[in-house]
DNA sequence: CTTGACCTTCCAGCGACTGGAAGTGCCATC
DNA sequence: GATGGCACTTCCAGTCGCTGGAAGGTCAAG
């Protein structure tokens, strides 16, 4: 099979399965054109990273992954903390985007968004207005 | 001042701020020993660009937003609009994430996570097994 | 024989920094 | 004045996971 159909089978672009080679995910023959020549264990191979890329695991997880995966020998406590980590870290960004989102939210809830210049979303950024310690003279007394 | 005060009082990374020169958002002047020199402008732009970047805005909305901070006869809706869009793909990503979450902790939870080879993680990425269409004398028949 | 689709390699770029090397300046102490 | 130690400078390379594009080779159809 040629990069072309294993790209239509495995979902991921001809681009991408060149650079899996590599970095040494996968080791395809060639032909004697030069062109190279995918198997069935290729093809499963990149279904299975295409599945764990868009579980969001990093390329050095999916290298781990695919090593256990032919190991038959493996311990599935091995997978699963593999797994474990990943999940946390997703845990970690989803707060830190809700974090932002709430922040972000609330500011533009309280933009008018009309054609006047003054907006709470500029006067978050731009930090706290630091009220004049100097000059005390120049501010209204009482 | 110098690049060290500016580090520390907008809490960006001395190499940060040299970026942030170097791509044009901020323009500190220089002394006579080739040092930048911040005033306190410049100082109220990173801590600006701070924040912005804390809350997730790409460094081009960053300068649009500078560029509408600094801009006195700005309308809000400007201001809103950019902030509408990324608060939009902050969602997007939310959601994705959480997909993948719960996909994922769906695989953590029920792998057994001992020392025997067989795991659900790894059966989902090989993806599904796909049941022998050749040979039918070979499967049990009914 | 030509066309056009497919394949090859190689290099550059994305975003937003970050690390490190090599060199200069500043200030304090001896 | 020499020395030490830090802060500052520039420049280049690397991060991550691709993606685009150039320049060229291969193959099958008409």
């Amino acid at each position: 099979m040629n990069i072309g159909d294993v790209s239509e089978r495995s979902g991921l672009p001809a681009k991408t399965i060149r650079y899996y080679e590599d970095i040494g995910l996968i080791r395809p023959q060639r032909g004697d054109n030069g062109y190279r020549r995918f198997d069935g264990a290729d093809v499963h191979k990149l279904v299975f990273l295409a599945r764990a890329r868009s579980l969001g695991f990093t390329i050095e997880d999916c290298r781990a992954l695919l090593a256990l995966y032919e190991d038959r020998r493996r311990a599935s406590a091995d997978v699963k903390h593999v797994a474990q980590e990943h999940l946390t870290s997703i845990d970690r960004k989803i707060v830190e985007l809700q974090t932002m989102r709430a922040a972000l939210s609330d500011l533009v809830t309280r933009c008018h968004g009309d054609d006047r210049p003054d907006c709470p979303i500029l006067e978050d950024l731009a930090g706290p207005v630091e009220e004049p310690t100097e000059r005390p003279a120049d501010g209204p007394q009482r």
